[in-house]
DNA sequence: GTGTTTACCGAACATTCGGTCAGTTGACAA
DNA sequence: TTGTCAACTGACCGAATGTTCGGTAAACAC
C-alpha cells in the first residue's frame, strides 16, 4: 500500500501546475489584462502572495501557458504525416490534429489566440504563431499546385478561411461527453472540405 | 463658398465622434482592458483630462463602440431579405451581408467579438449578440427542415462553424485596394456554402 | 525534541489606474 | 476692446495594480 519514495497524493496545498491551470481558467473567462493577482488568488483560495511562491510572477504565468499551445502546435507539423504523402491529405491530417489539440489543450490553446502583442511575452508567442500559419499556408498551396483544391480561390485566402473555421471552434466549444474531438473534427472536414476540394 | 451655417470643416480638434473611432483603433490594438486613457490620451494627442471634455468616461467609450457593431447586425436581421424566401438563400444573404458590415464597421464589430463580459456594458452586449446568433441559428434550422443543407451534421452545429469562419475574419483583414468586401464573402460563400449544401 | 522545509499570511511597497476640477488659451462676435 | 465659449492643461484624488518581505504554523527528517 505504502509507496516507497513521493506518495502518490501528497497533502493538500498547490504547485506550480495546479496554479497554472488555474490561472489559465480565469484568464480566459476575464481576458489576462483583465484577470488581476487578487482574482487569481481568489479562485486559488489563498492570498495573493502566496501565489509568488509557486511562481514568478503574473507574466510568467502567461508564457508558460502559451508555450503549452504553441509546443502542441509544433510537434503536431513536426510529424512525419504531416510531411509524406498528397498535400490534400497531409492538410486534411493537420486540421483534424488541430481540432483534436485544439480541444485537448483548449484553455491554452484559447489564450494563444486572443494574444495582441502587448508584451515581448506576447509578442514571442505571436511570432512562433506565425511560423505555424506559415506552414499551414504552404500545404495549401502545395495542394493548390497539386491540383487537388478549387482554383478559383486565392489558396492564401483559403488558409485563412479555413483555418480561422478550425480557430473559432475555441469561442463556444465546451467539453461534454456527447462531442469528442472526433466527431468536430469529422463535421468540421465535412464542411471545409466539402466545400474546399475540386 | 462660404456655407451659410456650421463651417464644413471646422477649427481643430476632437469631438465625440473622433475620440471614439480613435479610441476603438487603440482598443484592438491593445485589448480593451490593457488600455489606459492615458495610452488613449497619447493616441489622440492630448491630455488625459481632455478626453472627458468629450465623453463621459472609458466605459461609455466602449458602450457606444459595441452598439454601433450590434445595430448594424440588428438591421441586417431586420432586412426584409432576411425575411422572405427560400431559407437558403435568406441565409446566404445574411451571410454576405455579415462579411460586409464586418468590413463596414472592422475596428466595431472586432471589438465586439472580443468582449467576454467583464461588466454590465459587456455583459449586455453579449446578450445582444447572442440574440443574432439565435436567429441565424434558426435560419440554419430552417434550411435543414427544407432539405438544403447537409443532413449528416446537425444544423446547430454548422451554424458555429459557419459563422466562426464569418467572424474569424475580423482576425486578418485589413482594408485594401484589391480585397473588397464583396470578393470576400464571394470566396467565403464559394468554399462554406460548397460544403454547407446537398 | 530539534531543526528544516513547505506553503502560506498580512502588511506594506511603488506605480498606475480612471476620473475630477479649477483654471488657461485662443478664436470669434459685438 | 471686451466678452464669450469651446477646447484644453496640469495638478491632483482615492482606489487598484503587481510585487516584496518578514513572519509563522504545520508537516516532516533525524
Amino acid at each position: 500500500m505504502a509507496t516507497p519514495t513521493s506518495a502518490p497524493s501528497r497533502r493538500r496545498g498547490h504547485d506550480p501546475e495546479s496554479v497554472l491551470s488555474i490561472a489559465v481558467g480565469v484568464f480566459n473567462e476575464r481576458g489576462y489584462d483583465g484577470t488581476s493577482m487578487e482574482d487569481l488568488a481568489r479562485a486559488l483560495g489563498v492570498t495573493k502572495s502566496a501565489i509568488y511562491y509557486h511562481v514568478p510572477g503574473k507574466e510568467q504565468l502567461l508564457a508558460r501557458a502559451l508555450d503549452r499551445a504553441l509546443d502542441g502546435l509544433f510537434e503536431l507539423a513536426a510529424d512525419e504525416r504531416a510531411a509524406t504523402g498528397a498535400a490534400i491529405e497531409r492538410l486534411e491530417w493537420v486540421v483534424r490534429q488541430s481540432v483534436r489539440l485544439l480541444i485537448d489543450r483548449l484553455p491554452y490553446v484559447t489564450l494563444l489566440l486572443r494574444v495582441r502583442g502587448n508584451s515581448a511575452t506576447e509578442l514571442a508567442a505571436l511570432e512562433r504563431r506565425q511560423e505555424f500559419d506559415v506552414f499551414v499556408g504552404g500545404l495549401v498551396r502545395a495542394a493548390a499546385e497539386e491540383g487537388t483544391v478549387r482554383p478559383d480561390v486565392d489558396p492564401a485566402l483559403l488558409t485563412r478561411l479555413l483555418f480561422g473555421t478550425v480557430n473559432s471552434i475555441a469561442e463556444w466549444y465546451r467539453p461534454a461527453p456527447g462531442a469528442s474531438a472526433e466527431d468536430l473534427a469529422d463535421a468540421l472536414v465535412k464542411m471545409a472540405f466539402g466545400g474546399l476540394l475540386r
